[in-house]
DNA sequence: GTGATTCTGAGAACGATTCTCATTTTCCGG
DNA sequence: CCGGAAAATGAGAATCGTTCTCAGAATCAC
């Protein structure tokens, strides 16, 4: 914290403004958390960060990770992701474009991609249909290359997502 | 039933052979849902159909009633789709084609589409990731048309979907 | 420090969905 | 048409992720 000027603002120092604007309290179980959702790279659960959050502190509740991830979508460090099983799961929003998503079906992994010439089209038939587009979601399943190699050799179905 | 031959097989025929396939029963509740899903045009819920079901036997239960959406979409006939509100909806499947969704985020209107560009370029972001695609969704959220108007007029979030 | 205000933890509440199980139906022979 | 095995149903309990409630604890502006 000795540096001079002109950094960009750490996801800390937004979460400190975002909560003064708004009248809120900086505690240690915020910052735990925040802690722990940066220091975990992709697309985290709850769950995920519940014991990730516990190392630290065991009486942490469930409750309070929930609060403090919608405080951190809402000042924009995290975004919420819905893929298919039936947990909200997290990425970090700050500072990062948009993206789609690549989920492999067998090991669960989750890739993340972008593709202006699809955005642009996304564009175009909503533009055709008379909608004003705000927002989109793409996921694309299938085998990543890994499970691709094993699945040739032993078909089955490891894991579900 | 008395028209002959190549008719291509109904939904009621599809179900009944499926159900036969795999040593299940044929029952008036069975018999209620199904005409119910397939009369309501669009993307239904499972508290949707029950209503509509229980216009004809009050009794039937909601347990039925997923147990049998279930039923019909092992067999191809329904298709469930999650848009963002914590409800499975399902939507005709039997002889349609795979297609993408645009929601309206005022009045809930769900529309669909189908753009070959997209899908090619789908296949192309997953070959060169070395992925197997499998499948994919994509919604586009926006404003239609006709919200467009009103909001122009009266700002303001009357729905949420 | 003090006090007003916000937070937290724990468990209750919730909504969608699935499960359980006793009772009812279906349907296959006879 | 009848009996009985197998499957289906309804009602409510159970589950799971998430939100709510509320009493006690922590924060922060003064």
């Amino acid at each position: 914290m000795t540096r001079a000027s002109a950094q960009p603002e750490t996801p800390g120092q937004l979460l400190t403004r975002y909560m003064g604007l708004k009248g809120l309290k900086t505690t240690r179980q915020r910052n735990l958390i925040l802690d722990a959702f940066l220091e975990v790279e992709g697309h985290v659960s709850v769950d995920d960060l519940l014991a990730e959050v516990r190392a630290a502190d065991p009486h942490v509740s469930a409750a309070t990770v929930y609060r403090t991830m919608k405080l951190l979508t809402e000042c924009g460090l995290a975004r919420a992701q819905q893929f298919g099983d039936g947990q909200t799961r997290f990425e970090r929003a700050a500072g990062r474009d948009h993206h789609d998503h690549l989920l492999c079906t067998r090991c669960g992994a989750i890739e993340e991609f972008e593709d202006p010439r699809i955005e642009a089209l996304q564009a175009e038939v909503a533009r055709a249909r008379g909608y004003e587009l705000s927002s989109h979601r793409m996921d694309l399943y299938g085998l990543c290359r890994s499970c691709r190699r094993v699945e040739r050799k032993a078909p089955g179905a490891p894991r579900s997502l």
